[in-house]
DNA sequence: GTGCTGACTGCAG
DNA sequence: ACTGCAGCCAGCA
């Protein structure tokens, strides 16, 4: 296949894929999306893509968190707060940044894909 | 072309 | 229990 000009690698492509799967009320972590991907290791990268995601409004990036439920990217996003308040919009609740019933509420694509 | 930073994670001390 | 370091990919100076 000839380059995709348009695809800037797919990379990103796969992450905003899995991304658009996460289920409302429903969070994940970069390293499960990374993992997910065979990259465990470029969870880093993971979070990088989510910063481009910005160009795509069907990125729920506000769904993405650490690894300790932190709202880490909530920085990132249009105020501090719009990641609270988007979480808390679809019935996630969050507490001093942090996911309440994280473990309850953590969707791992490598688990609900791969059922 | 080289080097640093960044929305992370896991292991070691 | 907490802190520090290394690895990965992409964008920018």
């Amino acid at each position: 296949m000839q380059k995709n000009t348009e695809s800037p690698s797919t990379f990103f492509n796969d992450v905003y894929e899995v991304v658009k799967l996460i289920p409302k009320g429903r969070v994940t972590s970069y390293g499960a999306i990374a993992r997910y991907l065979g990259t465990a290791k470029s969870s880093r990268t993971v979070g990088y893509a989510m910063n481009a995601a910005h160009a795509i409004p069907e990125i729920p990036a506000h769904r993405v968190v650490n690894r300790n439920g932190l709202l880490t990217g909530k920085h990132h996003f249009a105020t501090p707060t719009r990641m609270q308040e988007l979480l808390a919009s679809e019935g996630v609740k969050v507490v001093n940044d942090q996911v309440e019933c994280f473990s309850e509420l953590f969707w791992d694509p490598m688990r609900e894909l791969s059922l």
